[in-house]
DNA sequence: GACTAATTCAATCATACGTTTGATTTAAAA
DNA sequence: TTTTAAATCAAACGTATGATTGAATTAGTC
């Protein structure tokens, strides 16, 4: 049995994935990728039996280690006594963000495909909070651990805050680089992060202030 | 000429508004719109000539109003001798949060519109970006002058975090209030908008910390 | 080399899309 | 009422979509 497949499957993962980014889910057929994977139109029916399966294995494949990542992060983040805020928020952007200057294959295009995902209908947004919902979990803790004096809905607000810099950074971070002619850019992977890490750390600490009912 | 038009024209926005907001404009057809607005299909390739001319009114009809209210309330704070970084933030981002509080209308739709129209693939970025291109001028000299003693990259990378949360939120406000089991409600409009205002604050003061090469 | 399962292929399916047409209806102007 | 323009309508246009079929081809096993 699947003495494994060469390479059609793959390539097929690999143009879709490229497709979806740069077009948008809906905008790409079956035939685009098919092209441009110069593979028969009927063998993603084939090998996945949907589109939409098609498109759960593209993102299955690439989720996983990236949130098993965080979590690694993150671990080394509690050997510490008290683990830094700084610390965990790295953990938590870093796996996604550093995609972007991925060698070899284009986990940028998965990146972007990922940051969309968030302000996509339903479907498919459901999806991608059952992959997350351990990692909301531990790093939720890791928070309280961090900032003990906040109340847990000011955590919850100022992730979501931070997920929203972090999702518009992978869907529209080429358009600051252009809008900035060039002076913003965020294939300056680790100084990125770093801008992100700082002004997200300075939001959670500092916006329990004022008249609070 | 044109003694102008009855409804369908009127209940043709509104559909496709509702319609786009919900499922996305290129899953949307002019069929669903048509049913939905109980008009026939070919009625808005009669009234607006073709579907793409169709979303570029829905988009003209609210952002406009939009973008004139946030240099209303810019003006405002400049009206002070010294403007706060909170008034000017609280001029650039109240304008679209309130949107989910539009009483009549949905501008509530629109709101996740626009919200989903950053991470749209290319056409429509572009189109949403002309129309900003005079308020990110704008902002951008009051965030100076509000904050003098920052670089003005440190400032466009701050507004670019903060718009991303905001977005986010236009987008995937509701998944929010699912997750958190109500306890964080997105709804009430302006306790989002003081979070997200004393969040972006924080980040903006704070964020140029450490050793900055 | 013979047999078998896995894979690829060209062709076609039914459905849905945006757009166009020409007749028909509605309503305002004369 | 007659005339004329605006608006609506059913029907069809050509194209593209995701999916399916059965034959052809490849590769692995005996």
């Amino acid at each position: 049995m699947t003495t494994t497949t060469p390479h059609t499957r793959d390539r097929l993962l690999d143009s879709a994935e490229r497709l979806f980014a740069e077009n948008g889910v809906n905008a790409t057929s079956l035939r685009h990728i098919t092209n441009d994977a110069e593979a028969n139109l009927a063998s993603v029916n084939y090998h996945f039996g949907s589109k939409e399966e098609l498109f759960r294995q593209v993102f299955a494949r690439r989720i996983g280690p990236i949130n098993e990542e965080r979590l690694r992060l993150l671990d080394t983040c509690e050997a510490q006594s008290t683990p830094s805020l700084e610390c965990v928020l790295e953990a938590f952007l870093a796996p996604t963000l550093r995609l972007r200057s991925d060698p070899e294959q284009g986990g940028a295009y998965f990146m972007c495909l990922m940051g969309r995902l968030f302000s996509e209908p339903t479907e498919w947004k459901t999806m991608l909070m059952e992959e997350f919902s351990e990692i909301f979990q531990r790093f939720g803790t890791a928070l309280q651990m961090a900032l003990p004096e906040h109340a847990p809905g000011d955590l919850t607000w100022h992730l979501f805050f931070t997920i929203g810099a972090m999702a518009h950074l992978m869907t529209a971070g080429d358009l600051l680089k252009t809008f900035t002619q060039d002076c913003c850019d965020p294939a300056d992977v680790e100084g990125t992060l770093r801008r992100l890490i700082d002004f997200s750390a300075a939001g959670f600490r500092g916006a329990s202030r004022g008249e609070s009912p």
